[in-house]
DNA sequence: GCCGTTTTCGGCCCGACTGTTTTCAGTCG
């Protein structure tokens, strides 16, 4: 059994023990012990196997013990109990925004079951009679379930990231702020983002209110207030504005960029020390009496603790805490440290734009190299380019070199990985590339020991530098292939074999996990945009983002390097494997 | 159910907004 399977399992445990009633720490517990288990980089089966599952955080005995169960049996006696009493389709009222546990015990106790009877009975008005239901949580429920259809899936960070931007440009130029940033998930940089939140300051807040809710790009206002406003965006996307006072405005930075996790553990970390944290300040608590300690800063909040900043990519409640206490914390690499993006397309495969075009735009940004990594001639609705095609391009990229001075062109390719793990070039003619990134495109529900040998035996072709977009998922349209993963990594570490971070957001792969994991046994990443037009490049913010969650330091990424650097970094890993 | 820089027992984050109330419960982040 997978992770996520066991995941899901504790979190419906949850899920149901809070609609009984039961202790809200126990609920607690399971929905954390359903995150460790989620957020690990490795299968519990091998880490059971290792005797190491009772050593993960959040992860008793008791857990450990259900763990075990599932993984031998599949499935857990307690999770089968409960959805005896409790009818599987009610976990999709959980979905439903505005309905909470205490709601679905009381629709429960109605014979209520599904979403369609909900929404059958809130039409009917058969909900208002209920103890503390009227009119109004009918409608709210109605509206909760049309939204929870229309907009269920979170948005990607792609699009996260521009509506935040158009909204901040929008208030800075027609509201009254003074300090203003996004906070939320979007500022962690997680792959997905639930809602944009965005958090200012200023002197007079009801204007900055009444423009954020006048704003073009408002579909509808789901709430208002005068310190707090949602609204649903045109493209359905869910956005908060804060107004808070700017004494507060680190502590309302801190609180509400969160994650939850992290808060709640740093939460825990200061009730020891006497300190307490809100989203107005930091106060040290001495015989009832509340000292002030800062506010303004984010930094104050963390030093208040005895703890440097730590940077927001991190704050999931993954060990930072910990190592921002032993000093330990990661020098995160940093947009201004990458040198050259190594996998980008020209107009002979499937990109917009020519080789000069793209080698001027990633000189305009300041890189000092690019590779050029048009398709194989298997992808042939991408413009894949035969051998013949490819060796007309070196006339082309020998004239852009010329044309644009003062960074260099890598000859490249995005090779397709074969069914059988071939490439989709013979060796003498990858042999005379100056980078090549093998893909896998085609066969995605090949089963999972077939799927991991078909990429390790490509990567154990000598002219292979780079894996790209390792599990190929596609976020919201194609979930990842299947493969084991650690077995890929370990591979990648014997045999040099650098792994991609593919900056594209709709992608972000390696994700922010694996990345970690990658890390950890030493193997090298290279964070690339796979640009299909000039201004694809600047999808990279998005993998450094990645690339930070994942704990990386300029010397995990190999595109952090020099030109010089790197081609003597490859050709040593190439002779590794020839 | 989990955990330990006061602990192996006794805690476990907390404030804003909404709706249904007439002082508060539920939900959310």
């Amino acid at each position: 059994m997978r992770n996520s399977e066991i995941a899901r399992v504790f979190s419906e445990i949850a899920a149901i023990l809070t609609v009984r009633g039961e202790n809200p720490f126990k609920v607690r517990a399971y929905e954390r012990a359903a995150e460790a288990i989620g957020s690990l980089t490795e299968e519990a089966s091998a880490l059971r196997e290792r005797g190491e599952l009772a050593g993960i955080a959040d992860i008793g005995a008791s857990s450990v013990a259900k763990i075990e169960e599932l993984l031998d049996t599949g499935r857990c006696a307690l999770h089968q109990e409960l959805l005896q009493e409790f009818p599987p389709t009610a976990l999709e009222f959980f979905r439903v925004p505005g309905v909470g546990p205490k709601t679905v015990k009381l629709l429960l106790d109605e014979a209520i079951a599904t979403i369609e009877e909900l929404e059958t009975a809130a039409q009917a008005g058969r909900l208002r009679g209920l103890r503390g239901m009227g009119a109004k949580t009918e409608q709210e429920i109605l509206r909760g379930i049309a939204r929870m259809r229309e907009y269920g899936k979170r948005a990607d960070l792609g699009t996260a990231w521009a509506l935040a931007q158009a909204i901040v440009e929008a208030l800075r130029e027609g509201a009254p702020v003074d300090q203003m940033e996004a906070a939320g998930s979007l500022r962690r940089m997680k792959e997905t983002i639930g809602d944009v939140d965005i958090l200012v300051t200023s002197d007079r807040p009801e204007e900055v209110m009444a423009r954020f809710l006048s704003l073009d790009l408002v579909g509808e206002v789901v709430m208002q207030g005068p310190t707090k406003s949602s609204v649903l965006t045109r493209d359905g996307v869910q956005a908060d504005l804060r107004v808070v006072a700017p004494e507060s405005f680190g502590a309302a930075l801190q609180y509400f960029t969160g994650s939850k996790e992290h808060n709640v553990r740093l939460r825990d970390h200061a009730v020891r020390r006497k300190i307490k944290l809100n989203e107005y300040g930091v106060f040290r608590v001495e015989e009832g009496k509340e000292e002030r300690l800062g506010g303004r800063a984010e930094e104050e909040m963390y030093a208040a603790l005895g703890l440097p900043l730590i940077p927001p990519e991190l704050r999931e409640d993954q060990g930072e805490i910990e190592a921002a206490r032993e000093g330990a914390l990661p020098e995160l690499v940093e947009q201004s440290q990458i040198r050259g993006d190594l996998h980008v397309h020209s107009d002979w495969s499937d990109g917009h734009e020519d080789i000069a075009g793209m080698a001027r735009a990633a000189k305009a940004r300041g890189y000092k190299y690019i590779g050029l990594c048009d398709h194989s001639p298997s992808q042939t609705v991408a413009g894949g380019l035969s051998v013949e095609r490819l060796r007309e391009r070196k006339a082309e990229l020998e004239a852009a070199r010329r044309a644009v001075p003062g960074i260099t062109i890598l000859n490249g390719t995005e090779v397709d990985i074969k069914r059988g793990g071939g490439l989709d070039y013979p060796d003498e003619v990858l042999a005379e590339l100056d980078f090549v990134v093998a893909s896998v495109h085609s066969g995605w529900k090949t089963e999972r020991a077939a799927m991991t040998a078909r990429i390790i035996k490509a990567m154990e072709n000598p002219w292979v530098d780079c894996l790209g977009h390792p599990t190929g998922r596609l976020l919201g349209r194609r979930e990842p292939y299947d493969v084991d993963m650690e077995e890929v990594l370990k591979a990648a570490a014997r045999l040099g074999v650098a792994m991609e971070i593919n900056a594209y957001p709709d992608r972000l792969d390696l994700k922010d996990v694996h990345a970690r994991r990658a890390k950890e046994l030493g193997v090298k990443v290279i964070i690339s945009t796979d640009a299909h037009a000039p201004e694809h490049l600047d999808f990279i913010r998005f993998g450094i983002g990645t690339a930070r969650r994942g704990w990386l330091e300029a010397n995990d990424i190999l595109n952090t390097l020099s030109a010089a650097q790197l081609r003597s970094r490859l050709r040593r890993a190439r002779s590794r494997r020839s």
